[in-house]
DNA sequence: GACGCCCGTTGAAGCGCTTCGACGAATGAC
DNA sequence: GTCATTCGTCGAAGCGCTTCAACGGGCGTC
């Protein structure tokens, strides 16, 4: 029913070539002649050969996979995750590695299985909380990994991240450069903070070093993304005249309540958002972001892990310097504005 | 640096046994007596030895690991299909495969390279497209794959979805039953009709169906998951009475939206909604709900997977019939109800 | 014209595991 | 007491690939 597989024997055979030649032409590791090169190439072709991926791992030392540790646990900010690992398949792909699911459940022990069983040639780790029991275990695998976020103790470990704290400071920087002294910051859930995940109170630490550096007022508030939470957040704090939205699902949610308590963006109050820009293009009016690169973060942390792999050294930490575009969704305070 | 990896021929020297007793032990395929195999274990554990995930699956032609198709593109239900990876990473592990994540981009030629490769032992592929290249692709792998959702031709194929049709059938019948002679769905995004997304076309029809079976009138708007797309969609169905949202994004939107235009519910629209339990009660109020079994499924879908990869032979197609939990947001047409 | 070199190719040796067949010891039947 | 069985263990073969060392033939050099 299953016709046999084909193996790189057959293939060498059907070109009239040894296996090892085979093999080369498919590595590139030796020179290998033109003529015999498209022989066996066209002999791959034919036969639909598909080299065996755990023969190759056993004999090659690698696995040319890399696990990606995901917080599948609810509540999470699921688009963004989702850019992520969109991000790292893609670039994993394009290096010829494939991407093997780990999810946060399985904690240091999943790790330590994937990587003790050469299962994989590396991990690349999503969500690490501030007393992560994985990133201790990190540091004594046999393989590289990457974090994408910033633990407490990034010592020894490799990291990738938004500067979400200098993102912090860009948005008070912005508001206070337009004549804003009162603003807030709506936040991740409240459990985001409790987890201690680094990049909310990095933020929210930015905010706040940034607002007294500035002269501003700044109060910082958890918000749920859902409509009745952004209605009541934003109660409190009544009289800022601009807000940073960080939180991404709730951001809509909070435009709709300021229009709902009949309050104009950016007429009578700004909104900032830290957030990726399709995002901030879906919501109206446009709204001012500091962009949350997915794309490039995931990109990067897999070129960081490859080239570990490869035995490069690498730096410990990088962080993107935020980049702020301005749309439609912040003026300076106290005078309305009229849409066009 | 880096300790050499241990080998089962380590474990079997450390407990005076052959390699083979090693492999049994692990294995449980031949009896071992319980003194040796408690020395061994003690062995594996001293040792810290994990089998080397390359070798066994060269030797044991299984990888242990199925693959999981992800529609990663932008725009889908992103929430949902965490849920659903969730569940199919979850009920892997708990038979001891892991999972490979496959991005919907890579195509028919990706399914082919990673079964083609034996890299997985099978495949799991979500949010198939009516005329998707990879299903005819799925036919002629060597590995055994199972399709979560139904596409137009599941000739040759295992699949297991929620009855859609039936879950259309029900919202209707349930909201004739309370008198509602007027409801609209509010469905997807336009384009993923577009695209041919079977669960979507499939509660539309259910929808009509049964509304011309019940005498209802039925309109089908599709909806962008944005507050100002909530807004306009609400606005040709005036007349409706009850909402019926199979869109899990959009359901705030679409409450905020009511809310807005001053509508109550379940005062004067009922609304209905198609969507995991969470959603349905994280919204204000309660929303009456069909359930979108992501968890049930995603299970599911393994255990038909390794059942077939066991040459078991399973169902075809599984439905689910839908289950209707009631909660607040329906109450018969026409009379405003107070709340309290 | 002989020598050494390099290039392209090959055979063979593993990589670490599973599994088959075989073997010795212990057990039960008669 | 002998023979057939069963049980627990072992040795060896082999899974399909990569890679090392080696080899033969063409070339340039003197």
């Amino acid at each position: 029913m299953t016709p046999p597989p084909v193996t790189i024997a057959d293939v060498a055979r059907h070109a009239g070539v040894s296996a090892s030649t085979v093999s080369y032409v498919l590595s590139g590791k030796r020179a290998i002649s033109a003529v015999t090169r498209e022989k066996v190439l066209a002999s791959v072709r034919v036969l639909g050969f598909h080299p065996h991926a755990g023969a190759r791992a056993l004999a090659g030392n690698r696995s040319n996979i890399i696990a990606l540790a995901l917080p599948l646990r609810a509540g999470m900010n699921v688009p963004v995750v989702m850019q992520f690992a969109a991000a790292v398949v893609d670039a994993a792909r394009s290096c010829d590695y494939d991407v093997l699911l780990v999810t946060a459940d399985e904690g240091a022990a999943g790790l330590r299985r994937v990587a003790g069983s050469a299962l994989v040639d590396g991990l690349i780790l999503m969500d690490v909380e501030t007393d992560d029991e994985r990133v201790p275990a990190l540091r004594e695998l046999s393989r590289p990994s990457v974090l994408i976020g910033l633990p407490a103790d990034p010592a020894g470990l490799v990291c990738v991240d938004l500067d979400f704290t200098r993102a912090g400071e860009v948005c008070v920087e912005h508001l206070a450069a337009l004549g804003h002294r009162r603003v807030a910051l709506l936040g991740a859930p409240q459990a985001v903070y409790d987890r201690g995940t680094g990049f909310a109170r990095r933020t929210r630490e930015g905010v706040r070093a940034a607002a007294a550096r500035c002269g501003v007022e700044a109060y910082a508030v958890p918000l749920e993304p859902l409509f009745p939470a952004a209605m009541a957040a934003l109660e409190p704090i009544g009289d800022a005249t601009a807000l940073i939205v960080h939180n991404e699902s709730a951001l809509d949610h909070v435009l709709t309540a300021l229009r709902t308590l009949g309050r104009s963006v950016p007429g009578d109050v700004s909104v900032l958002a830290i957030c990726p820009d399709d995002v901030a293009l879906a919501a109206t009016p446009h709204v001012t972001n500091v962009q949350v690169p997915a794309a490039a973060l995931g990109r990067l942390a897999v070129e960081r892990l490859l080239a570990r792999h490869d035995g490069d050294d690498v730096p410990a930490a990088t962080l993107l310097p935020p980049a702020l575009t301005t749309r439609l969704s912040c003026h300076p305070p106290g005078r309305a504005v009229r849409q066009f």
